[in-house]
DNA sequence: AACGCGCCCTGTCCGC
DNA sequence: TGCGGACAGGGCGCGT
């Protein structure tokens, strides 16, 4: 579910409703989202604690604590954060963990699938996790050049190579086939094959469409909602994800679907070489 | 050592 | 209507 525009359009929502607000509740309804850590230990480290700040590194939330560490929450494919007095919190019908608020509302972690992971990092923990990520899409120095030196050592499909967090960090299977035919480019393309003027359109099209989904409040297949339990807007201006058969948006061939590495890739044969 | 693959788990949809 | 199979936005651990 959740790419980088899904995490930054809760992240916006939460940021300026949790900071400020203390815990006074942990519930832990599914501990298989906590690695590593007993439920009981959980609720010890989280109660009392007041929220500072919120935060987004790649496709993961990072909710700041008083006392320095920091809550991380990684969506997997269908995990969420909803605030309980949100007019859709009913909807959060997979609840793995609540957090109480001093307020009285709650923070609800809900994830159907459960391939999302809360982590408590102390600042160590934190600057491992954070070095261990790629770059950042949106940040001003991820120029056309980095992601062209970057590409050039792997001879891995250039959309496999999109979703591996340790490159470029936040961007996942729908917008890495999105940023390719905006960019004109194969997704099976060798990594290294890609030109330096190539990687400049594939780094333009990466931040405009993650630019265009956050203002849309991010991509609703079916699963994603954002703090409040609404769906985001940008599925509608998809132009290949999930498209397959259907016509391409430049050319008006079929849209093809292809296996890489296991998950589906979508392109247009004739306007992506 | 850079890859691809299977798997984690639940829900939904499609063909029979 | 029921049932099996395919598929789903992610990412870890494994083997090669």
């Amino acid at each position: 579910m959740p790419e980088l525009p899904e995490a930054e359009t809760i992240v916006r929502g939460l940021a300026s409703r949790l900071p400020g607000r203390t815990i006074t509740g942990v519930h832990v309804k599914h501990a298989d989202v906590l690695p590593g850590l007993t439920p009981a230990a959980f609720g010890r480290a989280l109660r009392g604690r007041r929220f500072e700040a919120v935060e987004r590194r790649a496709k993961k939330v990072v909710l700041r604590l008083d006392d320095g560490r920091r809550l991380v929450v990684n969506l997997g494919m269908t995990g969420g954060l909803v605030l309980s007095r949100s007019p859709r919190a009913a909807e959060a019908t997979h609840v793995a963990v609540r957090l109480d608020l001093d307020d009285g509302e709650q923070l609800l972690y809900d994830d159907a699938r459960r391939f999302g992971r809360l982590e408590l990092l102390d600042p160590e923990g934190w600057e491992r996790k954070h070095a261990a990520l790629g770059a950042e899409p949106l940040a001003d120095d991820f120029t056309g050049k980095v992601l062209f030196e970057l590409t050039q050592r792997s001879r891995t499909p250039i959309r496999n190579w999109l979703l591996d967090q340790r490159r470029v960090a936040g961007v996942g299977n729908i917008y890495a086939a999105e940023a390719l035919f905006r960019a004109g480019i194969d997704p099976a393309r060798p990594a290294k094959t890609v030109t330096r003027r190539q990687a400049t359109k594939l780094r333009d099209a990466l931040r405009d469409v993650l630019a265009e989904s956050i203002a849309a409040r991010g991509t609703t297949i079916s699963d994603f909602r954002d703090e409040q339990g609404e769906a985001g807007a940008f599925a509608r201006w998809l132009r290949v994800y999930g498209r397959e058969d259907e016509p391409c948006v430049k050319c008006g061939r079929p849209i093809v679907r292809a296996v890489l590495a296991n998950r589906s890739s979508f392109f247009c044969r004739h306007c992506q070489r």
